[in-house]
Parts: C-alpha cells; structure tokens; sequence
DNA sequence: AGAGGACTGAAAGAATAGTTTCATTATTCT
DNA sequence: AGAATAATGAAACTATTCTTTCAGTCCTCT
C-alpha cells in the first residue's frame, strides 16, 4: 500500500468528496468517535451511522481494503503505533496544528472562559431568566448594542419561533425610544452590553426600568454599569488572545437558556412550529433534504 | 457490574498473581499492547499469547464477561471514554446545578463539538483561508442565511475594522443580485451554510462563483451542498440538546480567524484602529472607562 | 512413585459476522 | 418529463469467529 503512513481517518478525509450521501454518513460515524466505532462489528458500525452493512462493506473495499476484517486490522496497527508515541498529550484542540496556533491558543483561552463563566452561574437565577422569558403574559424586549446586537438578533430570531410577543430594539438606531412608547409595567428586557458599554444602552435601560420592565442582562466579567438596574444578570468571560473580545461564551450561554425556554414551552409552541414548518415549505426557501 | 469503573487493564492487574501460567502469558500479551490487542480475533490474541483460544475465552469469563465479544465491547468503550479526553470527564459545569441541568448538559454537548470539529480542522486551510481574508488586493464579501446571517455578520463588523473592502450580502434580501454586479475575478466569498441549506445562498454562491469568486464556507457537519464549489470549507459539530442547532462553535471558529486575520494584518491596520477610536471619541458613543 | 486434581489445547459444534445478489429507490442526464 | 444510471438496503448466503467438549498433560501431595 502506497499510503500507508496516512491514517485512515486521513484517508477518510481525503475521500470525503466523493462519497455518496449514505457513505458520507458512514464517515461522519467512523471518525465521530475514532477508531473506537471502526473496530466493533460491521452491524454496530451500521447501525450508528443509520446505514446498512453492505454499504460499510462496499466503502472499506472502496478505501482500498479487501475487506471489513482488513479494515480493522489497519485500525488496530495504528491503534498500537498511537499508544506506543507521545500520548495523553491532548492539550492541542487542533490536532495538526503547533501548540502556539491561534486555533489552539484561542479555543483554549474560550474553554477557560466557559469554565469560569459557568462555574459563576446562580442555578436559581438561571431558571427564574428561563421562567421570565417563557411568561407569554408580558412581552420580551431583546436589546443589543453596536457588535452584541448579533447576539441579541441571535436571541430573538428564536424566541421569535417560540413565543409571541418578542420585539427587538436596536440600540444602535436612533429610533430606539420610539419601541418605549410601549412599555408596560411587568415587560420583560432582555439587554446585551458589554465592553465598551454603550450610553446608548444603558439610557434605554434606565427608561425601560423607570417604566417598570423586569432586565435580564447579558454582560462580561466586569459587568455593565446597567447591572445595578437588572433583576438578574449573567456575566461572562470574555477575554482571549485577540485585538477583540470574544462573544462565544456570552453565545454558549443564549444557546442555553434558548434550549430551556423551549422546555418550559414545548407544549404551547408546538402548533407554533408546525406553523411555521408549513409556511417554510410553502415558500420553499430550503431545499428539501438534510 | 460493581467494578465499573475500573479499566480492564486495572481488573487484569489486580487479579494477575491469582492466574495460571497460561492465562498470565496471555494477560502479559494483552496488556502489552494495550488496548490494541484486545480488539481482534480471539485466535490472533492467543496466538500473540502463544496460547490456544480456549484459555482466552476463559480468562475473559474470569474477568467477569459473558465472553470474548462483551469483552472487547467493554474496551471499546474504554477507548471511546479515552479519546474524548479527561476534560469531558464526569465534569459539571456550572456546579451549583444537577448533572441533568441544561446547564450542565448543554455546555457538555457543546465542548465535545468544539473538540471533535477542531480535532479536523486542516491548519493548512486554516492558514490559507486566513491569508486570503487579509488580502487587500481583492474584495470579500461574507453572506449569511437565515440564521447565520447573524454569524456572518459579526464576522462582518470585524473585519471592517480590520480591512477595507468588505461587503455583507444579506441573501435573506431579495437585493442580494444587485450585489453580485460588482463581483470580480479573485473576489473573497465566506459564506455560512448551515443545516435547512438555503436554496438562495446555494444559488448566490453559483452565480459567485461563475464569475470567478473564490468560496470560504462555514458550514456544518454535514455540509452545506455550497462545499463543492468552496475553495476552503470549515465543519462544525452544531447538535446539542435543543430544537436548535447550536451556532456556538461556528462562532469559536469565526473568532479565531478573525484573531489570526488580525495578527496578519496588524501593520496595515493599526492606523485604521487608531482612526476608529477618534471617531468613537467624538460620537461619546461610549462611557469613558473601560 | 503414583493418584487426584487442575490446566491446557485440538477439534467439533454453535453462533455470529461479513459478503454478495438483487429488487427498490433516488438521482442525473437527455 | 422520462429514460438511464447510480445508490441503497433486505435478505440469502458464505465465511469466520467464538464456545464447548473432551482427552491428554502437568503439577502437587501423600
């Protein structure tokens, strides 16, 4: 064999563009967990990847093995090569790359950061964000400021699809007071700000306030000055090696809530879904198929 | 099984002074090439033994297993545990919360997508891609969908700091045409195509295509169908315990390309930095600290 | 030294795993 | 739109792998 000191998975890769879409699968599975899932009987490999076995028999032949049995054996020799070499060094998150790569650096810095930011969080505080922002009873503001209003777009575009009732302010636009004529007491705000907090923002926080709306802010590890007007607040770690700071945290953190949110209503946006799903399909917006 | 925990080498360990000579020959073997060995056929194992098949399917049974198949099921899944690391381990992260909290389940879901769409990543794409975002001499234009146009965008407001010439497509517009008029041979594409691909951005980036673009994709990992005609394409794991994708890894990754773009382009873009903050100087669109 | 008991492996039998065929379904090309 | 082509999985088939039996061997103890 001519490539022998290519990996399988490496091999994989390199074929991953022409395999087929039931083969593509198949190699999704394979190096989601690797090489376990490629030394286990043909069936279980199968199964996990949600294709038959002939398929997995016809890709290992495709690969250049004689046969499934084969294919494992080359698993199983650089299985033993691996362990022999430098191991439990798994301190690199990109494999190929220098430990001083920004792709490791950086995603070891935001690793740091979600450890922290999440070991700060109140469980209670949490939940009681998460009941708030699943009240259908008052109405949910979601407000960014000049680089967090793609997180708060982020926010809103989904409790948009789960609840009714969800406006967003653009902080940014002069237009924002216009969306306070509104206003009423019990209203939930949903406020981004972090560094380089905004004036804007926190004035649209202190009318909102004075005008009796509940804030939930979203803010960084010094925390925004709009923090002493919030009911409650999450804030994150932001800093990592770059010019700017990072918003993945603060995300990982509006993924969540957005997922629990979806929980506690699940039982009255289930039409709501179905609705939507309907009106996709009449504008056919996407194509039809994973 | 109460010793659960353990690893099967701890389990042949603790039990190696109470084997027959036959059976520590064999123990000696499997844990020689640890867990290597293990995996194949019982008859290559007792021949690396020098022992016969028999004394290998008893031995297993001593250990506790039915026989040899749930035996390498067991290793399997060792192997598995191993590969994703000591920080997944039984680690919670945000502590005052349960191990089934979302908070605690969603963080985890997203920290093994951030490993497994790192641990494929190319840096040499990587570098290459990033090389050509900091390419001055042709233009980039960044296009989101539906959802991503959030990601797009922030990838957007960045590099406009970092660089002139930057242009951000909404395909969710009816208007994203008009911008293709201007497009030129060697223009940068990065677009962001994920799961419910959009027929749009698919169409958006043909045209781009055609006219002599070069494609950056963000996409899933499946792949958006955009991935056959991208120069450069980036996957992330995007499944976490939600009726949504998560957009959270994407995000990492578009950071760091920003930050890597930055390092780039650093001696270009210092004044450009510097003309940015008089200007925020003099809107007072900040608070002054911090 | 010799009997009892445990250990071991050859070989047959049972079970499971892997391969191939073929009809169905999806996709591409005209 | 329809024909041609490719992809896919059910099922039958084949091969391999695992288990068990049983007879021979080695050790231990009297």
């Amino acid at each position: 064999m001519d490539d022998a000191n290519l990996t399988i998975a490496d091999r994989i890769q390199a074929r991953l563009e022409t395999l087929t879409r039931a083969e593509r699968q198949l190699a999704h599975a394979i190096l989601e967990n690797y090489p376990a899932s490629g030394l286990g009987p043909i069936a279980t490999l199968a199964k996990d990847a949600d294709v038959s076995t002939p398929t997995v028999a016809r890709m290992v032949q495709k690969l250049g093995f004689k046969g499934y049995p084969e294919f494992q054996a080359d698993l199983r020799e650089e299985l033993k090569a691996k362990v022999s070499g430098p191991i439990a060094k798994h301190d690199t998150w990109a494999e190929g790359a220098p430990e001083g790569h920004m792709l490791n650096r950086f995603t070891e810095a935001v690793i740091q950061n979600i450890r922290h930011s999440l070991a700060q969080i109140d469980t209670n505080d949490f939940d009681a964000a998460c009941a708030q922002l699943a009240d259908t009873s008052s109405r949910l503001h979601i407000v960014g400021g000049r680089i967090t209003h793609t997180l708060a777009e982020y926010l809103f575009l989904h409790m948009q699809m789960i609840r009714p009732e969800v406006i967003h302010i653009q902080s940014t636009s002069n237009a924002w007071p216009h969306y306070l004529l509104d206003v009423k007491e019990g209203d939930t705000f949903a406020i981004f700000d972090v560094r380089r907090y905004e004036s804007n923002t926190l004035k649209l926080a202190e009318i909102a306030q004075a005008r009796g709306a509940r804030i939930i802010l979203f803010t960084d590890q010094w925390r925004s000055p709009i923090h002493s007007l919030a009911d409650i607040c999450f804030s994150s770690r932001i800093v990592v090696p770059s010019a700017w700071d990072s918003a993945a945290t603060t995300l990982l953190l509006v993924e969540t809530v957005i997922a629990a949110v979806q929980d506690l209503s699940w039982a009255d946006t289930k039409d709501r879904m179905q609705t939507l799903e309907d009106m996709f399909d009449q504008t056919k917006l996407f194509r039809k198929f994973i």
